[in-house]
RNA sequence: GGGCGAAUGGCGGAACUGGUAGACGCGUUGGACUCAAAAUCCAAUAGUAGCAAUACUGUGAGAGUUCGAUUCUCUCUUUGCCCA
């Protein structure tokens, strides 16, 4: 018998397709579309399991979409502009564009390897001047819509590199790579208007029905809208600030106030632009980073200032007025009024300034003397010592309240705040979008005019020299254009912009004029099926859905706005970690083992590993495995086959050679059914029986298919498969009619096609099928019985099972249930009390 | 601290709409083949008792609803992710 050889099988598969263009897409309104996107790799050099998982799963979906008749787009292309190859070239000295392709390259071989259905003429890359000019077109007519705008901005900033750094990149507060104390710094950037889109953005995540509903929930969060009010507070001390207005979700708090709040940008600070000790705490503050996490960890530090706020509700009530770190610009007004009692932000604050602490709120189970220790009370519950708004139920009732008896008095108006921030999109970085903006003589901005678009990146820049090497080059940052001097602006666009909009692009790559072609994105989009990894379940796809609004703002010619009809979130690939004696870690490669339990170092025995908790694959704890070499090995079908078969999809899945191994051997068992089968079915044989019993088993196969393509059930599939391979390994050796049985197999193998393609269209090949192939239909009639399985209960408990013809009634059944020696046994001398009979399933006897 | 999930044999996991718990795979054990090993094939494999038929227990813990609960409700424990 010959050996399945997976080497030359693959290849002559994927030379096939390539050659008969089988996953080429066109478009044609007259067939029923199916988009299926994976999100596009970063080429960081190879191809990583992750990338594996993701592409493995939406090639079934693919392929299965295509033996239905499908009209099918599946592209792939490359996230190519960002940091990791501006840090490579300037480690290794390369140009980052020469490092970019290289990877490109390198991947798109190893992709093809796994025998992807993927249109490669399709094929994008976001670093390519082919993709960036459209993407700077949109740029200048979101800028013309308003969408736009540019602001003063904080950023990390590493004083001995001059350079600005991602949060990522500040570790403990330092810059990663020089080590040095990362200062705030204020920088002019540009900013998406996205939270123009804000409520928008929130409701219409409803209307997604297929996306998860944790991503959903994330977005919501994310988004965070919250109700609450704003609050004008007289203010003394000061000729240039009679009132502050403060935002609060909590006006009902009101009466336990003790203290005002201000950012340290808040426009109070220009009283003290010249006081020494304003501005030492200001550089305490710029210590703590700007992202909100590190914020709210930090110790929380204020100043003191010498105005004097008044409490609306309360004349004479006179608290003071401090800066504070915790107090973001961005936020409401950048002014908060604190309640010790109920917030514990608020209490470290009082207590470390030594502040009053007045409890305005009782748990439901206590009485009015309720007073809070030093743990701020933020749960539900009854206002006290709040005059007319005691009793009320705190915060429903109470902030509804207390914010119609301020509009009453006019103190302060209903308002609707939200989390989200505008999208901040300048990075001071080379490799990325350059921003179409010029700068006159004045520092006044222009956009670029369209015929002068694209706006090339440089090809040779100095990455060695400090600070941002766009700014460093003088040749391409100083322009004149009718004797005008300008400049460039040097920033470049953030990574996320190009990944915003990459699925249009997909629908008419070759479109030279524009991003898009109108009627194509309206044939191709939405994606009906979009996967990938859930750690971009936020940015990612709300920075997309806002594109899409954006440049579909004011143009109703998008017959769409949502990007992603249906999201599917992958888990990730897992290993076990391993360490040796001194903690360093080790890859798995590296070590060996004789019992299974004891791990050694390959190269020197006598160091024992430590074998820890499977972690997901990354470089640093190197517990990675190459894809390429397990292609090599045991071939991509095989691979394909082993990373959908363990675990759910959307689960982490753990890396298992043992697992691998298994895949690969039962590809070899399938082979030799399929060796047996092509013998078989040369025999004429004949047993009503056992035909019957492979119609039946097959119809009910598709079905199980059917049902678990559908919920992405890839590892319940798999277990179908080998069910099908048990079944029909123990039918070959009976007597059966080959005709029947090839027409049976034949819709087997296209099943499997989807998940092991080049194994199943080998196999098919060798039954001479070569055509076209559908997916096959549930013949129904096929599927019934004549004789079924009941299951006996009695009292619950399953004592038995009765084989009879379907479609009984309880009394006929019960009467052959009596009949029946075994279960009789148990219902001896005992009196039938009730029965409960589920059609074609099970009695259940009640007795005494 | 808040939100959302999860918990089933030695392991990964399965179980339709409340209806036979443990499909399928891995591992383990025994056997066949072999001089031997690997590979392959056959058998067993939740636990306890029993030669066996079989019985009892069993889906993180405890309660509840139900003729019947892995599935629904409540409380708790552990754990993962996201946000703070």
């Amino acid at each position: 018998m010959n050996r399945y050889n997976f080497k030359q099988v693959e290849e002559k598969w994927q030379g096939y397709w390539l050659k008969n263009n089988t996953f080429k897409s066109k478009k044609d309104p007259n067939k029923k579309k199916f988009y299926c996107l994976e999100m596009f790799p970063y080429p960081s050099g190879k191809i990583h399991m992750g990338h594996v998982r993701n592409y493995t799963i939406g090639d079934v979906l693919s392929r299965h979409k295509l033996l239905q008749n499908y009209n099918v787009l599946h592209p792939m292309g490359w996230d190519s502009f960002g940091m990791p190859a501006e840090n490579a070239a300037r480690e290794n000295n390369l140009n980052p564009k020469e490092w970019t392709e290289k990877n490109i390259s390198v991947m798109k071989n190893q992709l093809k390897k796994l025998g992807l259905s993927i249109d490669w003429d399709r094929e994008i890359s976001t670093c390519s001047e082919d993709y960036y000019k459209h993407q700077q077109l949109f740029f200048l007519e979101m800028y013309n819509k308003g969408l736009i705008y540019r602001k003063e901005n904080y950023v990390n900033w590493d004083p001995i590199d001059e350079t600005v750094l991602a949060n990522e990149q500040v570790i403990d507060g330092k810059g990663w790579r020089s080590g040095a104390v990362v200062q705030r710094k204020k920088l002019n950037q540009w900013f998406f208007n996205i939270s123009k889109f804000s409520d928008v953005l929130l409701e219409e995540l409803d209307n997604l029905n297929k996306w998860p509903n944790k991503v959903k929930i994330m977005q919501k969060n994310w988004i965070g809208k919250s109700f609450g009010c704003e609050i004008d507070f007289k203010i003394e001390g000061s000729k240039d600030f009679k009132t502050i207005k403060c935002f609060t979700t909590r006006p009902d708090t009101l009466f336990g106030i003790s203290f005002l709040a201000l950012s340290i940008d808040h426009p109070v600070s220009k009283l003290y632009e010249n006081d020494e000790d304003f501005k030492k705490f200001k550089d305490e503050c710029s210590k703590t980073g700007t992202t909100e996490e590190s914020i709210a960890q930090g110790e929380k530090i204020g100043f003191k200032t010498k105005l004097i706020a008044t409490s609306p509700f309360e004349k004479d009530k006179k608290v003071p007025v401090f800066f504070a770190n915790f107090v973001l610009m961005d936020y409401g007004f950048g002014a908060v009024f604190g309640c010790p009692a109920h917030d514990q932000r608020d209490m470290d604050f009082a207590i470390k300034y030594k502040l009053s602490i007045k409890t305005v709120v009782r748990p439901n189970n206590k009485d009015e003397s309720f007073k809070v220790g030093d743990k701020a009370f933020s749960d539900e519950g009854i206002i006290i010592n709040s005059d007319f708004l005691n009793g009320l139920k705190a915060p429903n009732e109470s902030v509804i309240k207390t914010i119609e008896i301020l509009e009453e008095k006019k103190l302060g108006v209903k308002k609707i705040n939200f989390r989200l921030k505008d999208w901040g999109v300048s990075r001071q970085r080379y490799w990325g979008c350059p921003i179409p903006i010029i700068y006159d003589e004045n520092g006044k901005p222009h956009p670029v005019k369209k015929e002068d678009l694209p706006v090339k990146l440089p090809n040779s820049v100095n990455l060695q020299s400090k600070g941002n090497p766009l700014d460093q080059n003088k040749d391409w940052k100083n322009i004149n254009i009718n004797g005008k001097n300008f400049i460039r602006e040097t920033d470049t666009l953030d990574t996320f912009v190009d990944s915003s909009w990459y699925f249009l692009r997909f629908c008419s790559p070759e479109e030279n004029e524009y991003g898009y072609d109108l009627e194509s994105i309206n044939y191709w989009m939405p994606v009906d099926q979009y996967i990938g990894g859930v750690e971009h379940a936020i940015l990612h796809l709300l920075y997309s859905r806002f594109f899409m609004r954006a440049i579909g703002y004011k143009n109703t010619n998008f017959k769409f706005l949502e990007p992603f009809e249906g999201l599917f979130t992958q888990g990730m690939v897992c290993h076990e970690t391993y360490k040796d004696s001194k903690g360093n870690w080790i890859n798995p490669n590296d070590i060996e083992t004789e019992n299974g339990k004891d791990y050694f170092l390959k190269s020197n025995k006598k160091e024992k590993i430590i074998v820890g908790q499977s972690e997901s694959m990354s470089k640093s704890k190197k517990n990675t495995i190459d894809p390429e070499e397990i292609i090599n090995t045991y071939g991509a079908d095989a691979v394909r086959l082993f990373i959908l078969s363990d675990s759910p999809p959307e689960k982490d899945v753990q890396w298992s050679e043992q697992g691998m191994q298994a895949s690969y051997k039962f590809l070899q068992k399938l082979w030799g059914l399929n060796e047996l089968i092509l013998e078989k079915i040369k025999i004429k044989g004949n047993d009503n029986t056992n035909e019957k019993n492979l119609e039946i088993f097959i119809n009910e196969t598709i079905e199980k298919f059917n049902y678990n393509l559908e919920k992405f059930n890839y590892n319940v599939l798999i277990a179908n498969l080998y069910e099908t391979y048990n079944f029909l390994i123990d039918l070959v050796n009976k007597n059966i009619n080959g005709d029947i049985l090839l027409e049976n197999y034949k819709k087997i193998l296209i099943i499997m096609s989807p998940i092991i393609p080049h194994y199943a269209s080998e196999c098919l090949y060798k039954f001479g099928i070569t055509e076209k192939l559908e997916w096959p239909e549930v013949d129904k009639n096929k599927i019934k019985k004549e004789t079924i399985e009941y299951v006996i209960q009695i009292n619950g408990k399953k004592r038995g099972n009765l084989m009879a013809k379907p479609n009984m009634n309880e009394k006929e059944l019960m009467e052959l249930i009596i009949k029946d020696d075994k279960i009789n046994k148990s219902l001896l001398k005992k009196k039938i009390d009730k029965t409960f009979y589920v059609k074609n399933r099970l009695v259940n006897i009640l007795v005494k």
